[in-house]
DNA sequence: TTTTGAGTTGTTCGA
DNA sequence: GTCGAACAACTCAAA
């Protein structure tokens, strides 16, 4: 019996660039014809936000990585560039593909891109299927008795954690079956011609000394952390100065490692029963906060731009923002921990998750600046900046948004410091001119008595800011304007 | 429908 | 120096 010539695939990848616990990829493998990967950069179709520069170096990285990977299984990755739903049809049609698959993306235009994708493509005859691949939960799948989205950290997780999820994550794919590219599919392009890297300058020195960009290194930090920081995480997770976070971030923004990976290996890593369980329950809920976000941005699709709670659109924010802003991007602030973070962003592409917050209490409350500026600045320079983590996390911050920290709650940089950054090795590391100072003023430099200031070689002003405002009468002012809200 | 308890991450002040 | 209360009132989720 001759069995007719199985048709090509097309696997359309985007924020899942790993081949391990890949379902589309997957599935496309299980259809026995040549596969065809592809990676579109569409800067064209409406609504898509253009990527940060710290996500466009990364990407491309991530791309140089998926494509050897591939090459070494017998498959191989085309990138082209230009409008996804132009490109897939017309490259369904020329390869005579008879299906396309991807993994689900969840904002708003994503989405609304995808379903016309799926339509057209229907249309000449072409399946379309999508699959679960970046959250562990889709957020139509979890809703309160009343029907609604959740709205509170705790109990949507307490809901998601019930209807769990025991399977194990795919096997990375051993071998498979590339289609050859024919010119007729149009031109594929070399990486380098997408521009996603820096030219001049080139600030991207301490991004590839900070990361293994790539599934190889998403899987080796994800083994270094479960070696090395799980067991302390709980207690240890907010010190700046220990290497206790998991630093998976951008890892998971790109696909790069899928949650449900993480979650199977934290939890079997606490089977041989070193590890407390409370350190891998707070591990595995911040991968539940990054599915409350995924959550909230599917639900509430202008979640980056409106504030979730709309009493804010009244917020008094600050009309000339200028000169502060610019002086919090440059990590000049004046206060230490708020200048060490800053420039960690900017050297490195991260910043620890504690300071990420006292930064962008400062930001909003000391210097009453919308949070919108601050989520865009993390956009362009955060590696990991993630569609639905970033806004999310902004509007907690500022008290907009969903579970949101209370007006009151504001971050006083030199007590946060002194309690997370004891003994300023941290500030040290990202603020040199300091390096010199003891741990008793590294977080207050300005109440140094002059003789210590001068040993240190320090001059305030001169070789480092004296504080950009004074921290009592920021708070006054921002109790005051969070007050105004109520009435 | 109404009620009840709870809600990631803090700071300051006064006893 | 330590400790608990105040800081507003609101909204959410579930019974």
């Amino acid at each position: 019996m001759v069995r007719p010539h199985p048709k090509p695939v097309i696997v359309w990848f985007r924020d899942d660039l790993r081949l391990a616990d890949q379902p589309a990829l997957a599935s496309a493998l299980a259809h026995d014809g040549p596969v065809l990967c592809v990676y579109i950069l569409d800067e064209v179709s409406p609504g898509l936000r253009p990527l940060g520069g710290a996500s466009r170096w990364w990407l491309h990285h991530s791309l140089e990585q998926l494509a050897s990977s591939l090459s070494k299984i017998g498959g191989r990755l085309d990138v082209l560039t230009g409008a996804s739903d132009q490109i897939l049809t017309a490259l369904a049609k020329a390869s005579g593909a008879d299906k396309v698959v991807w993994t689900r993306r969840y904002g708003a235009a994503e989405i609304a891109l995808d379903s016309k994708i799926k339509t057209l493509l229907k249309q000449q005859d072409v399946t379309a299927e999508s699959f679960k691949g970046q959250l562990l939960f889709e957020p139509w799948e979890l809703q309160t008795k009343a029907g609604g989205p959740f709205k509170v950290f705790t109990p949507f997780w307490r809901a998601a954690l019930a209807l769990g999820d025991g399977s194990a994550p795919l096997k990375a794919p051993k071998k498979m079956n590339a289609l050859p590219w024919d010119k007729s599919y149009g031109k594929s392009l070399k990486l380098a011609d997408l521009k996603l890297l820096p030219t001049k300058p080139d600030w991207a020195r301490g991004l590839r000394q900070t990361w293994q960009v790539g599934e190889a290194g998403a899987i080796a930090r994800l083994s270094d952390f479960l070696k090395n920081g799980l067991a302390h995480y709980a207690e240890e997770r907010d010190r700046a100065d220990r290497d206790s976070t998991s630093r998976l971030s951008p890892h998971l923004r790109f696909g790069e490692i899928s949650p449900k990976q993480i979650l199977w290996a934290a939890r079997h890593a606490g089977d041989a029963g070193s590890i407390a369980q409370r350190n891998i329950d707070k591990f595995i809920a911040e991968i539940g906060w990054r599915e409350f976000s995924y959550h909230l941005l599917y639900h509430f699709p202008d979640l980056r731009q409106a504030n979730f709670q709309p009493r804010f659109d009244h917020f008094p924010w600050a009309k000339s923002t200028k000169k502060n802003l610019d002086l919090w991007h440059k990590g000049q602030t004046g206060y230490p921990v708020i200048d060490a973070g800053m420039r960690e962003l900017w050297q490195t592409g991260t910043m620890h998750n504690r300071v990420r917050m006292i930064v962008a209490s400062f930001m909003i409350k000391h210097l009453m600046i919308d949070w919108r500026r601050g989520e865009e600045w993390f956009w362009d320079t955060l590696c990991d900046a993630d569609p639905a983590s970033n806004a999310a996390s902004w509007q907690w911050v500022a008290g907009s948004g969903a579970d949101a920290a209370p007006y009151f709650r504001i971050f006083n940089p030199i007590i946060q410091g002194e309690k997370f950054d004891p003994d300023g090795i941290y500030v040290k590391r990202f603020v040199p001119e300091l390096s010199r100072l003891g741990a008793k003023w590294i977080h207050r430099p300005w109440e140094a008595p002059d003789n210590i200031l001068a040993a240190a070689g320090i001059t305030l002003g001169k070789t480092y800011p004296a504080p950009i405002v004074d921290h009592a009468a920021a708070r006054e002012r921002a109790l005051a304007a969070f007050a105004s809200l109520s009435q």
